[in-house]
DNA sequence: GTCTATATGATGATAGAC
DNA sequence: GTCTATCATCATATAGAC
């Protein structure tokens, strides 16, 4: 048997990484299946054997951009709000806006996303919803309150502000829209401001 | 001579404003010519006659959104913190994540235009900057401190949140997604938060 | 499972009549 | 300026050999 289950598995996980690199970095729309397949080092006639339509790799795409981005990875790490507030840095890094590391799918992909099938949509706001409860427990167990809307309020903030710094071709004003959105952040989880608030 | 030039401007002004529509509910890839011309009530052919490319017409589609934007409209109105307020509200209602009234570009189209080219991307990021200026000069006017970094943070989560909100197919969750956006931003913008700061 | 070849359809853009 | 007709290209998806 020339190809074993292992072998399949290694070439399904290719093409979602390179589907997560490239719909992130053109969009859904511009990217066509024989490119995602070249990426994965095969033909564009391989694809139906993993997927059964563009559409769905995209669903799972958005699955495993998630697993793969810097705060599931790290959310069983934390112990003190330094790391919290690490992880909030890295997020609004030139680093993570360039798509050097895993790039996050909740920022990359927003506004793609809303025009996409039921499936897609669900994929996202499963995202969404795990990384949001995520958070609240971290927060939670950090000792502070209003943990859930607290978490909300980070979320929507590091997606705009990434999602809108990925668009400016404006150097200076980009950085100088990350350093805000960081001095910010860090300023709503100092121990001080929350202990008088 | 059958062509007024008013009548040339008409049928512009009635593309434009198809575009803006058709690419803030579809995405940009996902619309063709064919069909914003059909929506303008021309055929495909007229277009080039009007503008000379699908991406040219993103460009100038995204300025004229922001035209057409209640930001923009309302902004020489607001003489007090209410009226500000009531702004926010309208931005992160149901009725505008839902698109009814004329959508606020900066949140419907920024992903897609992270994927253009410099010129569409130069267009965004005019429309951002004209935004963030514009509100700081209305949050100094209003007597607050920091208004470019606070108007920065208020337009980074109005964005975030929208588009999020936009993505998600559970209603409840976008309630209450919008719903504690509204809250936070009242809280940041409460007389009393600013003079106990 | 992966390849090459192909069916089928839609797109952006142009040409020429009126 | 707007129409109809057309070109050239590229997309998704399938078929069949290995």
């Amino acid at each position: 048997m020339p190809y074993t289950l292992e072998h399949k598995s290694q070439s399904r996980d290719r093409i979602l990484t390179a589907a997560v690199d490239l719909f992130c970095r053109f969009g859904f729309d511009q990217i066509s299946i024989t490119r995602v397949m070249k990426q994965a080092n095969m033909t564009h006639g391989a694809f139906y054997a993993h997927f059964k339509s563009k559409s769905e790799l995209y669903a799972l795409a958005i699955r495993h951009a998630a697993m793969q981005s810097l705060w599931v990875k790290e959310q069983h790490n934390i112990s003190n709000i330094g790391h919290f507030t690490t992880l909030i840095d890295a997020y609004l890094s030139l680093a993570h806006v360039n798509q050097l590391g895993a790039p996050c799918p909740l920022a990359f992909l927003v506004t793609d996303v809303a025009h996409c099938n039921d499936a897609v949509r669900e994929s996202y706001q499963q995202t969404f919803q795990a990384m949001l409860t995520s958070m609240s427990e971290q927060l939670t167990a950090l000792g502070l309150t209003h943990s859930y809307s607290l978490a909300q309020q980070i979320l929507t903030r590091l997606v705009g502000t990434v999602s809108i710094a990925r668009t400016l071709a404006d150097k200076d004003l980009q950085q100088s829209l990350l350093e805000n959105s960081r001095r910010d952040l860090h300023q709503l989880l100092a121990p001080t401001a929350v202990l008088h608030k």
